[in-house]
RNA sequence: GGAGAGGUGGCAGAGCGGUUGAAUGCAGCGGUCUUGAAAACCGCCGGCGGUGAUGAAUCGUCCGAGGGUUCGAAUCCCUCCCUCUCCGCCA
């Protein structure tokens, strides 16, 4: 949520942030505007509560309460009309503005890239040309199916498409990748929680995913839950309506879990292979930072997820995302891409974002600078460290070898128990 | 799922329907004292919002959430949520 504040103080920054999105800036003035009403209806309304709280106290100070309560009871009556309709003034100037923000994305920061797409987004840095494999690269379904180490079809018989059955070898590599990624996330700080996977509306509502996204996310409305898109959402909300120390700051969560997504809007796309999944793990990292220093701590955050593939001994890239790519929550992100030879391309594993405070405001995540301050929202940012199920198919796309075998990362090893995947499928 | 108890400020814990935003204790902050610290003593010490200069001041609002009764509710009534104890069920 944006802040209105900022709106009231600098509508110029916020209606360029949200024409360089691609977004309508025309929300802008709609809420200067509604916001100035509002302003006034409630100074309206107080004026005249405050003059029907002085007549009662007028009451309760009285020698005679009964009688002092019978003479001014008309008087308060006539108040009390003229402060419902004041009063009545209020709600629906505030439910036009909450509307118009609730989809309103964080503002921009300004060292966000112009562009138009994905083709717009900056590369950062990157692990070096992707070494060539020497041979013709396999796709990872083929390689996985070849292994019986992935089994897509029987995911199918179970839960339809965008599913799959990771298999021994396969099943135990996914293991070993969470276990590595947590090892790594303690060694730098950040606290394992296991959260719940299934959340309120609130919760969804206070990390952003609601109302815009709605549909893409798996719902019981008989029990009024939903399943989580992604662990930043009870990682971020773990401390929401909660006013922190300062020297609370600044926090540091992983969590292994699953994803649950729909995909309503990618129908058609990345059909084949562990790309986009209905259901999908991920150990995701979380800071709730001071926001004089989330930017630091974006690159921060952003280097322990890329610490994990060079780790890994994958090549990958760092984009810095233009502002029509950044997501709804974040003012500014870094992706994670991984080269995938199977594909020819790199594909995204791991988005790390700066929210700034625009999560806080809505989860109402506070802190205090020192002992007597006032309450000020953190920073939160968030990040894969890694997409699990991407970087299984990137350890078997860039380490396949010519006789179908695939070979495990060294650094995985230790958590996986073996270093091969033999062409019949076992593991030594 | 059934029965009972309870939800008040960072914590603990009071609160006859009427200057109660809320006693008291602890914690915290500032100060006195001290070479320093502790102890003691004095003072301050909730959130959100409006007006105002992000100051002083002032007003509104909030005692799990939402309604209701009343001139007036933390205090009475209703609904919901949550926590705890016991029983049942269960991975």
């Amino acid at each position: 949520m944006l802040d209105l504040a900022l709106l009231r103080r600098d509508p110029q920054r916020v209606r360029r942030s949200a024409e360089r999105r691609g977004f309508g800036a025309g929300f802008v003035d709609e809420v200067v505007e509604l916001d100035a009403r509002l302003r006034a209806a409630k100074t309206a309304t107080e004026a005249l509560k405050a003059e029907k709280n002085a007549l009662t106290a007028t009451i309760a100070k009285a020698p005679d309460r009964a009688a002092e309560a019978a003479r001014l009871r008309p008087v308060i009556a006539t108040l009390e009309e003229r402060i419902a309709i004041a009063a009545a003034a209020v709600p629906p100037l505030e439910a036009a503005i909450d509307a118009l923000l609730a989809d309103v994305p964080n503002v921009l920061d300004d060292s966000v890239p112009d562009g138009s797409g994905e083709d717009d987004n900056v590369l950062v840095r990157d692990s070096g040309p992707p070494p060539p494999l020497g041979f013709e690269a396999k796709p990872h379904w083929e390689i996985g199916e070849a292994l019986g180490i992935l089994d897509f079809e029987r995911a199918a018989k179970l839960s339809g498409a965008r599913f799959s059955v990771l298999r021994g070898p396969g099943a135990r590599l996914s293991r070993a990748l969470a276990a590595f990624f947590l090892a790594r996330a303690q060694e730098r700080g950040y606290v394992e929680i296991a959260p719940p996977l299934l959340v309120t509306p609130q919760t969804m509502w206070s990390t952003g995913q609601l109302s815009k996204f709605a549909d893409a996310m798996f719902y019981d409305a008989d029990a009024g839950l939903f399943l989580i898109p992604t662990a930043e959402v009870p990682l971020t909300a773990l401390h929401a309506n909660e006013i922190l120390p300062g020297e609370a700051l600044p926090l540091q969560y992983a969590a292994h879990t699953a994803c649950f997504r729909k995909e309503a809007g990618a129908a058609g796309k990345d059909t084949r292979g562990l790309i986009r999944q209905h259901q999908f793990e991920k150990v995701e990292l979380v800071w709730l930072a001071d926001p004089q220093k989330s930017f630091e701590t974006l690159e921060r955050l952003t280097a322990d997820a890329e610490a994990l593939l060079q780790e890994l001994e994958l090549p990958y890239r760092v984009m810095l995302l233009c502002g029509a790519d950044v997501g709804f929550n974040a003012a500014m992100s870094y992706d994670l891409e991984v080269w995938l030879p199977g594909q020819n391309t790199y594909r995204e594993i791991s988005s790390c974002s700066n929210c700034t405070d625009f999560q806080a405001r809505r989860a109402q995540i506070r802190f205090r600078r020192d002992p007597n301050a006032k309450p000020e929202l953190v920073h939160t940012l968030n990040g894969s460290g890694l997409a699990i199920g991407r970087t299984l198919v990137a350890v078997l796309e860039n380490y396949q070898q010519p006789d179908g075998s695939v070979l495990v990362p060294a650094a995985l090893v230790p958590f996986a128990g073996f270093e091969t995947i033999t062409p019949d499928g076992v593991a030594h």
